[in-house]
Parts: structure tokens; C-alpha cells; sequence
DNA sequence: ATCATGATGCAACCACGTTGCAATAGAATT
DNA sequence: AATTCTATTGCAACGTGGTTGCATCATGAT
């Protein structure tokens, strides 16, 4: 039986078997964004990902190209808040498909927060002939609010 | 003494009035700017602008100066929606809180829609202790459904 | 009519994102 | 272990949205 024992090395494992999982190869520069994105708490951009990697000879492209495999996998979610770049971070395991319920994005601490779908109704005049995909609201959050 | 005949003249003198209420020099490209967003119906990126005006011998910097300029002087709103790039449109003068109505965005083509005030109702747990600025429904629009 | 200053056009630049392609390296197969 | 197929990488080059510096122009005040 094998048993890990330090902790990084359950973390290269779980990560490495994420990928498989994901029919994706398990190579050094995805494993390096991937491990990046999960010890990092918030949502970190491609520059800031880049500055972290490229001291290791990775690739800018490479970066951009692994964010985009691994969000689209689901095992990175790609949030867009005001700032006209995109946020990557780890996706939550237990979290539903970006299906019906609406989020809400706080401006200030980019914190993305889950709500009940019927937090929002949208009246029929809203679709005309359309099909709504996603919901979201910006703005300030209580926490941010109080600060 | 000269009197306005047609109705577009009408509009250019609001027009110019509206900017110097602004205390902004009523320039040629300025007023094309303004005009053009005042007579589109939703909002507009500074791409799409360019292209309607540059053919006019308008420079696309100063098509975005002017931009900031008017946004500033809140002639105009600029909203960020998730697709990376500015949008701009005519302020709403009547306009409740920092003009919120909601914004449709067509995941396929892109197009930005406007809103009724009246598409979206929040209930009152969508908003625990914080404020909305931004609501913005993603999705596919009705010609690209047909498509 | 003059003139100070705000506004314009042009060129050049930056950051973010994207694409094409030849070289490399996973991993499946023998 | 060697072979083979193909996903992935690195590089270079490009595209777009946004920004800046600067010489020139024209608005609006005098």
C-alpha cells in the first residue's frame, strides 16, 4: 500500500490524476499552472501567471493555452470582472455548472458569490426570443461595503 | 436671424448646448461622437464608433478622447460588460442610480441589447447587504438561434 | 482681429490575446 | 526498450483595444 508522505507529493499526485482525468497529458508546464492555480487563493490573471512561470522557461503562449484547456476541462473557472482581463482559478469541486443560478461579482474584492435562483426574475420581456444563459450582477459587497 | 428649419438641426443645437453645459468645446468630431451615440439605440464600443466615423476623416484617438471625455461629464455612460471592451451610450438624463437597467449580451455574435428597467426584478435576498451596480444576463439571442 | 488654450491627427507604443508552424515529448503499442 | 502517433510546446509574428507625446489647428474669450 502506498502512502504519501509529504504533502506536496499528494498534491502533485491528486493534481496529475485531475489532468488524466481530464484526458488531458500530464506535462511540466501544465502541471506548473495548474499547481500554481491551486495553492493560490484569489483569481490570478495570465500576466501574473506568466511572471511566476516564465522565470522556469515557460512559455507565455504555453500559459495561455493550459488556462484555456484547464477551464475548459471545468477544472479552472475563468471569471471576467471589471478590468478587461481575465481571472483564472481553481474551480470549486462541489460547484454546479455556470447553469442557471445567477452570481454575484463584487467589484472590489472580485469575490464571486453564489445566489438562489429565485434571488432574480426576469420577466418575459427580457427574452425576447432569446435563451439566457447566465445571470450576473455587479457590484459592492457587504463586506466591501463596510470597509 | 437664423432659425432652425429641419429637425436634425434642432438635435445639433441640444446637442451643442449639451456640451457646453459641460463646459467642453463644441468640436466637429465631438459632436459627430455625441451624435452618434444619440441616435443608437444601445450601447456602442469605441471599435464600432471608429468605423462610422473614420471614413469622416475622425481619428480613432480622438474618438476615444472624446469618449472619455463625455463619460466624464457624464453626457455618456460607460459600462464594462464581459466581453473585454468598453461600451458607451447615451446617459439616460431621468436616470435612477447610476444608470442601471440591464444589458443582454449575445454570447455568439457579441451584440449588445438594452434593457428595460422592468426585464429584471431583484428580490430583496439577491442583494444581502450589498449594492448592485451592474446587471447583465448572457445568453443567445434570438437571430442567432435562427441561424 | 488677436490669441491662449483646448482639441485634433499622426505616429508610435503597450498590454492582452491569438495564430501558424516546426520541434518536442506524452503515452499507447509492439 | 524501441516505435509511433499525436498532443503539446516554444517561438515568432500578428491583431485589437487602449494610451501617450507632440506638432498643428481652431474654438471661444478678449
Amino acid at each position: 500500500m502506498k502512502r504519501a508522505s509529504k504533502p506536496s507529493e499528494i498534491d502533485e499526485a491528486q493534481l496529475a490524476s485531475a489532468l488524466r482525468g481530464a484526458h488531458l497529458r500530464v506535462t511540466l508546464p501544465r502541471l506548473a499552472v495548474l499547481r500554481e492555480l491551486w495553492r493560490t487563493a484569489g483569481a490570478v490573471s495570465h500576466a501574473d501567471l506568466t511572471g511566476r512561470l516564465s522565470p522556469h522557461g515557460i512559455d507565455r503562449v504555453t500559459v495561455w493555452r493550459n488556462l484555456m484547456a484547464l477551464s475548459e476541462a471545468g477544472l479552472v473557472a475563468r471569471t471576467d470582472l471589471g478590468d478587461h482581463t481575465w481571472r483564472f482559478e481553481r474551480a470549486d469541486p462541489n460547484a454546479h455548472a455556470a447553469d442557471a443560478h445567477p452570481h454575484f461579482v463584487c467589484v472590489d474584492c472580485r469575490k464571486v458569490t453564489c445566489l438562489p435562483d429565485d434571488a432574480v426574475f426576469l420577466s418575459s420581456a427580457a427574452a425576447r426570443g432569446a435563451i439566457v444563459l447566465e445571470v450576473q450582477l455587479k457590484g459592492r459587497c457587504g463586506a466591501c461595503l463596510t470597509r
